[in-house]
DNA sequence: AAACGCATCAACCGCTGCATA
DNA sequence: TTATGCAGCGGTTGATGCGTT
């Protein structure tokens, strides 16, 4: 299509940025903030492209990331996240407050995938290296046991009829990795090409209806009720209908009742 | 100490999706 | 409806560091 190039290559620097070149982004985006990246390096004085520039300060500048090594309780999240939302890094860092997904990515081809090899499970599947045969028919997939539950619905004006394709996914209550749940979640997604992808994710069924404790934070909703990452404690058991509002909070997606699941591009 | 191989990760490249004219 | 511009994303590359021989 002959798309103009996104800055002028041939005056501008490649490779590892220096400190003054980092200072000066710094500045230009405490003064100004962010946002047109195409623009910014000409009116920070960078000889920089606008991509490159995105790319230092989300990926090494930003004052909110966390540097150092990935916890455990990380890795079992990124692994879970992957499970669901495959190569989507970015979707999986929203999810991990100070990590970004060229962090995450470059994690799970170093760390990750060598981990789940070692545990004989393909890291692209998440199934059994040597697994070759698949359900029959999935009606409804549980992890665990749990009282939040997200489901996975097909079509809403298909959603009675199509009930036998629901997949409920139900967090564990233990935020252990439960490999049999996991390989239920490929399966479905593997052994059902010409499912309707067009998909919505309801928002979780909860016991309470009342709405006290109505929008159980993410960390509960995977059974992580005794994680760092719950906000729930935070507020006192409160639940977070915070921010005024009453949706739910699933993936990092505010949900006011049903979510499009087109916004999450299960693959 | 030097050479080599491997692991890591910052940065680049090309593509896609969205907004807009 | 189509063309264009831009931001963002994911795959890949290459420089660097580290461990081993």
């Amino acid at each position: 299509m002959g798309r103009s190039p996104c800055c002028e290559k041939a005056h501008t620097n490649k490779g590892a940025w220096t400190k003054e070149e980092d200072d000066r982004l710094i500045a230009y985006i405490r003064s100004h903030g962010e946002g047109c990246w195409r623009s910014l390096p000409k009116a920070a004085g960078l000889l920089r492209c606008g991509k490159s520039c995105r790319l230092r300060w989300i990926n090494y500048l930003r004052p909110d990331l966390k540097r150092g090594n990935f916890t455990e309780e990380e890795d079992e999240l990124i692994i879970k996240l992957h499970s669901l939302l495959g190569n989507k890094w970015s979707l999986i860092a929203g999810r991990l407050p100070g990590r970004t997904d060229n962090e995450i990515k470059n994690y799970w081809n170093t760390h990750i995938r060598r981990k789940l090899l070692n545990r004989g499970i393909d890291p692209t599947t998440h199934r059994p290296m040597n697994e070759t045969n698949c359900a029959q028919e999935i009606t409804t997939i549980s992890f665990g046991s749990g009282a939040a539950a997200a489901a996975i619905n097909m079509k809403e004006e298909q959603q009675e009829d199509e009930d036998h394709k629901m997949m409920m996914i139900k967090s564990s209550s233990n935020y252990g990795f439960q490999e049999t749940d996991e390989k239920i979640t490929s399966m479905v997604i593997e052994r059902c090409p010409d499912l309707n992808l067009d998909l919505k994710i309801s928002p979780p069924h909860q016991h309470q209806t009342g709405g006290r404790n109505r929008g159980l934070c993410f960390a509960c909703s995977l059974g992580l009720q005794n994680s760092k990452d719950c906000s729930c404690n935070s507020n006192n058991g409160t639940s977070s209908s915070n921010n005024g509002t009453s949706g739910y909070d699933f993936l990092g997606l505010k949900a006011g009742g049903v979510l499009d699941y087109r916004s999450l591009e299960m693959k």
